[in-house]
DNA sequence: CGTGATTACGTACGTTGTACGTGCCAGGTT
DNA sequence: AACCTGGCACGTACAACGTACGTAATCACG
């Protein structure tokens, strides 16, 4: 029952460069990441990946044992982009704002992450971004327990954010796709309106329902509108968060 | 070009009553949720479903005309659990306090649907949901927009939430399957910490490594510890909230 | 008792992850 | 120089997926 190199994690496994790799880890995982970036998580299959690196697809098992490995590396390279590179800002709250800013940001640029990437294995890099949460409350007095509250409480805030933000940009693009299907669903929510089921839906919308919520919901929904409501969201929570939690 | 029936969303579609049809489509959507919550939504193929409805795969193309329209039907059942039956509270933070809780109270009974119903189609439980939590915020004085932006701050904060609660039954559920490959990652986290590079969360563990992020973060993750934090962040995101937009 | 529409469903195609086995070829050892 | 050895590449094969297509079964109605 000794340690097995096959239950390790892939972080703790050498990589093949033994004898004559043709291939890295790192480049794998690139790839991989620019695969997503083009055409979408789903496009990222084996066969796909193997096919850009001009090689067979059994070949990429000889650096990663399962597919999930290749989206743990995947997921650990994303990290590290929202790892913040310099010093944290002395305040609580210009770190913790500073940190939610690259986890959205990150996020956005890499709108498939979120929904793909979270039943994946925790990486060295995740390991830092924790550290730097915790980091960013070091100074203030509260408990243990408490400081792991407030990031999460954050935490929290900001992936539901990004969540709703990608599940909107992700239907604007569908919808792009199929502009009949959408013309359609807005003609049944309308009729729906015209129900009088929903009152106050139809005074949000307030007589212009071609912006009904299935396409592009309001002008509250717009590119840069989003970011907008996101920083003011993320105020909201972080002062919520100081009164709950007696931060000062 | 004529409004053809190909275009219309599903519920706009009468279901094949015609004939004399074997099935339903509220009976197909059961059996779905059904396989979803005892095998997982993966688990949710159209082969499985109409095994277990004792029936040909195909035949399942008659009640619905894609797969995403049969997990539209399951999230639309899903929708229907959070409407609030009877009357909201008059007071808008008891009526968002509700409305989130029932929310959150389903997403953890169904922990696979956030992750995989968030392409899905609005259908009308949707509307209706959306209506409640608009009717949550008539009575205070705010804009249509602040109303707007509440609404999605508290969205965007419960569905974090489960979101990350999720996650962590995920990745428990299959630590127990493969107990040898927890027991690696954890010496790896440990060995990790070791290093010193992580000072705040070797602090935060405090000495019980055994409880390493990887399976059960410590004691504040245990499942009731889940609901309180849960109630506690809505609590500051509702206060703040308050604070932000104006809400008395 | 046909007849025509409706519902059921088998077959087949192109994908997916990956187990398995074979073959190549660079190093170190004789 | 010849030979082995083991790391690496990768073709084949399998089961499972969504679903297009075609056909068979079955009912309502004339």
């Amino acid at each position: 029952m000794s340690r097995t190199s096959d239950d390790q994690p892939i972080w703790a496994r050498p990589e093949p460069g033994g004898r004559r790799p043709r291939l890295t880890r790192e480049q794998i995982a690139r790839t991989a990441l620019e695969i997503a970036d083009r055409e979408g998580f789903d496009a990222v299959s084996m066969r796909h990946v193997a096919a850009t690196l001009n090689t067979g697809a059994m070949t990429l098992y000889n650096y990663v044992r399962t597919k999930d490995e290749l989206v743990a590396l995947m997921h650990d390279e994303l990290m590290a982009q929202v790892l913040v590179p310099g010093e944290l800002p002395d305040s609580w709250r210009g770190a913790l704002t500073l940190i939610a800013h690259r986890t959205h940001d990150v996020m956005a640029r890499h709108p498939w992450a979120l929904n793909s990437l979270q039943e994946a294995q925790f990486g060295p890099n995740a390991m830092r971004h924790f550290e730097q949460t915790l980091a960013a409350l070091a100074r203030t007095g509260i408990d243990t327990p408490a400081k792991f509250s407030v990031l999460t409480l954050v935490d929290d805030y900001v992936r539901g954010a990004v969540l709703r933000a990608s599940e909107i940009r992700k239907r604007k693009s569908t919808a792009d796709a199929d502009p009949a299907a959408v013309q359609a669903a807005i003609e049944f929510g309308m009729a729906q309106l015209r129900t009088g089921e929903f009152p106050h839906t139809a005074a949000l919308l307030g007589g212009d329902l071609s912006s009904f919520p299935e396409d592009a919901p309001s002008p509250a929904m717009a590119e840069d509108g989003l970011r907008e409501q996101f920083e003011r969201g993320l105020r909201a929570v972080l002062d919520g968060a100081a009164a709950e939690f007696g931060l000062t």
